[in-house]
RNA sequence: GGCCCCAUAGUCUAGAGGCCUAGGACGCCGGACCCUCAUUCCGGAAACAGCGGUUCGAAUCCGCUUGGGGCUACCA
């Protein structure tokens, strides 16, 4: 397990199957990615699904395609194998039970037969005594033949936590977390079913797997002793512990459906780029050594260090997510975003086949948008006439007598330009024609962006225009006009 | 309740005792540019939770308080 003189990184993200990839998880799957690229170590996924009622069909594939649309991929896992495998829980049941047969017979672990509903019992009799609820250890002391008279009847596995002492926790993150064993109960290692509780597992898993950083949410700070009183019942070494803060949602609760989106695949149907998501995700909790905020995937991975990580838990907001995924909108090749539009497209009914070029028309929008649903929006009017115009543009705009006529005319004069039709010659048309009718050029071009795309704001108009084309562009000038004399708009 | 973690503007954060008159980013407000919107560019308001120590000196170290979060399952 060496490379270098220095043992190898060996980093996982290990989900339990319940439901999409939350932005959490996609977070400490981010931290945990750039370590291992970062340290040239391995990013293993380990799926933990012991707890068979709480799974979820199609929840693991899911959340694997959330995590590679993120670009997050992993060098051992389920799909892909490995040499540590397998790598879901559920297929790892005979490691557990030699482990936990293990402690049993030496003593370390013991059988206890007490009923949930006598530990529910004695919760709730501590609760109301002000005592912390803790199993009180009953089934630890029982002696040989009362053991003997229970046999055979349902039982877990407790570990015999130390009566006295002290677990620290040598966090990569906080320094050293220090647990009196006096607080901890003998917990559960396996339940009567048979299958290993998420402590236990996890701990034999991490070491089974040759896990060296175990990189996770805060949430399982205090958990990290229990584990740790197993890896040492069992002879382990330990790995080192890198707790990173969670996420909260702004009214500092954690985050949960009702604040909106809060799974990758919702930030990906919301019209989020995956780019965006990665980077502004990258910021909650993690700080770039220079202040650069915006950066890709490989340079977070040269510049990730777990020192730089924030101990407080961070609010996630919503504006600046936009505004990153506005200038990845930006920043990004025409070619991908057009690519990540395409569903966007079909949403808003848009059927670019027929009409300009889409890298014209995205190229002259995409600074005005924030989002990918936004920009299929404002996309529209590229390949639809508009079908009716913005009502307080139509009361501005198309409310002078001589409108209707105006465009008119506009359409008569534009139409030579047919042949060498650019943004240039339009734009000394529209000048030539304000100054014929001693008007401001402003005047002439409100009606008629009105007239061509139907909204009060967009791109410049002759940009548009030159792109749209003559054909459209005229036809839908005239067309107006006539909305207009009918008396179907304006005035 | 017990244990644990945390505490810089509305939000994300920089800051490892003097470099801080506390820096950057989002957002907000105002202005410039402009055919609108957006972009861009200028400018502005906005924070070291409180109280005690330690020190010549504290956002930085220590303690207490307050506040927030986590764990406390035969969930993970």
């Amino acid at each position: 397990m060496r490379a270098g003189g220095t043992v190898l990184v060996r980093v996982r993200y290990a989900p339990s199957p319940t439901g999409a990839l939350h932005i959490g998880g996609a977070r400490t799957a981010l931290f945990n990615f750039l370590f291992a690229r970062h340290h040239r170590g391995r990013f293993v996924l380990r799926v933990e699904d012991t707890d068979q009622t709480r799974l979820v069909p199609g929840s693991e594939a899911a959340m694997m395609a959330g995590l590679k649309s993120l670009g997050l991929t992993w060098d051992e896992g389920p799909d892909v194998g490995g040499d540590f495998g397998p790598y879901r829980q559920s297929e790892r049941l005979s490691l557990y039970r030699r482990y936990l047969e293990q402690l049993e017979a030496e003593g370390k672990a013991y059988r206890c037969y007490c009923t949930p509903e006598e530990l529910q019992a004695e919760r709730e009799r501590q609760r109301a005594q002000g005592l912390p609820p803790r199993y009180s250890g009953r089934c630890r002391h029982l002696s040989a033949t009362e053991r003997a008279a229970r046999a055979g009847r349902p039982s877990v596995l407790r570990l015999k936590v130390p009566e006295g002492g002290t677990t620290v926790v040598d966090d990569l993150i906080r320094g050293p977390v220090r647990f009196e064993h006096a607080v901890l109960d003998d917990f559960v290692l396996c339940k009567t079913d048979g299958t290993p509780v998420y402590n236990f597992a996890a701990a034999v898993d991490d070491h089974a797997m040759a896990i060296t950083h175990v990189i996770r949410g805060e949430e399982h700070l205090s958990n990290t002793p229990k584990q740790i009183l197993v890896a040492e019942a069992l002879g382990f070494a330990l790995p080192q512990y890198a707790h990173v803060p969670m996420i909260l949602a702004p009214d500092r609760s954690k985050l949960s459906k009702r604040h909106g989106a809060t799974s990758v695949e919702e930030y990906r149907a919301q019209g989020i780029l995956p780019e965006a998501l990665v980077n502004y995700l990258l910021l909650l909790g993690w700080s770039p050594p220079d202040g650069n905020e915006l950066m890709s995937l490989e340079q977070a991975v040269a510049a990730f260090d777990l020192q730089r990580v924030q101990h407080t838990a961070a609010i996630y907001d919503q504006k600046k997510l936009e505004w990153m995924n506005a200038q990845y909108l930006r920043r990004l090749s025409l070619e991908r975003v057009i690519e990540a539009l395409g569903p966007f497209l079909a949403a808003a009914g848009v059927d670019p086949g027929g009409g300009p070029p889409l890298a014209a028309a995205v190229a002259l929008t995409r600074e005005r948008a924030r989002t990918l649903a936004e920009l299929a929006d404002q996309l529209t009017f590229f390949y639809r006439a508009p079908e009716r115009y913005d009502l307080e543009g139509a009361a501005k705009y198309f409310r002078h007598p001589d409108t209707a006529e105006r465009l008119e005319a506009l359409a008569e004069r534009l139409q030579p330009l047919a042949a060498a039709w650019t943004a240039l010659a339009l734009g000394e048309a529209f000048e030539e024609l304000a100054r014929e009718w001693g008007v401001k050029r402003a005047e002439i071009i409100h009606p008629v962006r009105l007239a061509v795309t139907g909204r009060t704001v967009g791109p410049g108009l002759f940009e548009l225009m030159e792109v749209l084309g003559p054909g459209a562009c005229l036809d839908r000038i005239r067309r107006a006009a006539q909305a207009i004399r009918q008396g179907v708009v304006g005035r």
